[in-house]
RNA sequence: CGGGGUGUAAUUCAUCGGUAGAAUGCUCGGUUUGGGACCGAGAUGCACAGGGUUCAAUUCCCUGCACCCCGACCA
């Protein structure tokens, strides 16, 4: 689609209007043509690839070896977990028809790949020599989701799904922990997006797992997304599916599993927290074109000090925009909305004082200094923004009148103690439309009363209304 | 899947029971260019799909589908 920016609607008015319009004029992405897909467009696929880079790095570092398993899953497999499949159930896309024929056996399209990594693992899990079984995949998955929402909610997804075995249990929760780690610094130092990092609660942990793991981000509305998991999944996988190994005694056991999952909802939880009326603003270090070099006229003295400049700058991603037919004023505004971080303006002025205007897309300043140095600084900045802004949206509320006008009137994450009984929390969640998103790992153990019911409880937990 | 809304050019929308129009975008020519330039000439439509009603449907009715908003589900 062409670019026009008039067209977009201010983000400080309509959150989802402006984030909807964006992503398509910034040419991130686009519809698919069946129901809920998304096309990912070069400049959207772009800042997935650069988070796979820095992610697959620390991955690997970690000792996990990336493989890749099938897209189908029969039917029956699916049903080897009974709370997994049940969880999973009304979102499974399934193959009824092959070759023309109707299968014998339905084809599940994965919408997570536990079950058909779990049936190899069994096999190839004997003795205690074969663990841990460390493997990670980039892959598609496929969820049927009700409402879907670019970057954010879509019906195929792109992500990473990390699977491990280990002999016990210990073994399996570092691996869990590390994770979850691993995800908040991917969040923090690449995508600029502060979280909490907590345990879920009973209800809203991960079907089949034992406990869940995830990272929290607020957003610019004041609701909260789950921006990733990590679930220690206990033995229940492996006595479903019979993974056993012989250990050093020789006695039988079931292996202790784990899995980790980070998609590409971060962009969109990146894109809708950055971002101002002007359009989108990338962090530096997932953006695909870091700065962006203007020639301010098409002649050719300064189109060729534009391009000389571009080869100057290193490994920074730049593009020159030499598009003809555009004024200046044109193109700023293009590369403000498709959030180019740092804009560089060469004309004959530059031309004649040797030095170039620099322009910082976050905050509009005019900049002088080392390119590589600025791109750094923005990174910083943009993630000292975010976390004022979940400092100022953390409310600590001592009871339940608190809790229900927090809610209403200013959002963000409320901190309260709860008794961890899951009908307190249902009732908070019909009454207040917040629902538990996380003990926070940090947190201490105090002597307090349920804001709900006043029963004892031991810790605060977070709520927000989910997205 | 429940409630609401919308489907007309690439986009945003107008129109009208008698098979379509604007703005933006696109193409060409020219003049321009320091925060969304201007003039001129063009190209672009099975009016979401299928069924009705009607002499005639893009328009009215029904069904389906898609998208958007609000719920429930969710990385």
């Amino acid at each position: 689609m062409a670019f026009t920016k008039r067209q977009l609607p201010k983000k400080s008015e309509s959150l989802s209007d402006w984030y909807n319009a964006v992503v398509l004029l910034a040419e991130l992405a686009d519809y698919g043509p069946a129901k809920g897909t998304m096309i990912f467009r070069p400049a959207g696929y772009g800042i997935w690839e650069l988070i796979q880079q820095a992610m697959d790095k620390e991955i690997k570092k970690s000792g996990v070896e990336n493989a890749y398993f099938p897209l189908f899953i029969p039917e029956s497999l699916m049903h080897k977990e009974k709370e997994h499949v049940e969880g999973f159930a009304p979102q499974l896309a399934v193959v009824t028809i092959g070759g023309g024929e109707e299968l014998k056996e339905r084809l599940v399209v994965r919408p997570t790949s536990e079950t058909i990594m779990y049936q190899a693992y069994a096999r190839w899990i004997q003795s205690w020599r074969d663990l841990p079984v460390l493997i990670n995949q980039w892959n598609n998955v496929v969820r049927w989701e009700k409402r879907t929402y670019l970057f954010l909610r879509t019906t195929e997804f792109l992500w990473q799904e990390g699977h491990c075995a280990h002999a016990t249990h210990e073994e399996s929760q570092e691996r869990v922990q590390w994770g979850i780690e691993m995800y908040a610094k991917i969040y923090k130092d690449f995508l600029a997006l502060p979280g909490v990092i907590g345990t879920k609660s009973e209800s809203e942990k991960f079907a089949g797992g034992d406990a869940t793991l995830t990272y929290e981000i607020l957003m610019p509305e004041g609701k909260v997304l789950q921006g990733c998991t990590s679930h220690d999944l206990g033995q229940n996988f492996s006595k479903a599916q019979n993974i056993k190994f012989q250990d050093k005694q020789g006695q039988n056991q079931f292996v202790w599993q784990n899995s980790w999952g980070f998609s590409t909802r971060s962009i969109g939880a990146m894109l809708m927290a950055h971002g101002d009326d002007a359009g989108l603003t990338l962090p530096p270090k997932v953006a695909p074109t870091q700065a962006v070099i203007i020639p301010v006229t098409q002649d050719e003295e300064v189109l060729a000090a534009a391009k000389k400049l571009s080869g100057e700058l290193g490994d920074v991603r730049v593009k020159v925009d030499t598009r003809e037919g555009e004024s200046l004023g044109f193109k700023i505004n293009k590369w403000e909305l498709r959030g180019v971080p740092l804009r560089i303006e060469v004309g004959k002025q530059e031309m004649a004082s040797g030095k170039f205007r620099m322009v910082r897309r976050d905050t509009g300043e005019v900049v002088e200094g080392e390119v590589k140095g600025i791109l750094d600084q923005i990174q910083d900045d943009m993630l000292a923004k975010q976390e004022k802004f979940l400092a100022e949206n953390t409310h600590e509320v001592a009871d339940y009148e608190q809790f229900k006008e927090t809610m209403e009137n200013k959002r963000g994450f409320i901190k309260a103690f709860w008794c961890e009984n899951a009908e307190c929390e249902t009732r908070i969640k019909e009454e207040t439309k917040a629902s538990t998103r996380c003990l926070p790992v940090d947190a201490k153990e105090e002597s307090g009363k349920c804001v709900y019911c006043g029963k004892v409880a031991k810790y605060k937990w977070l709520f927000a209304l989910a997205y």
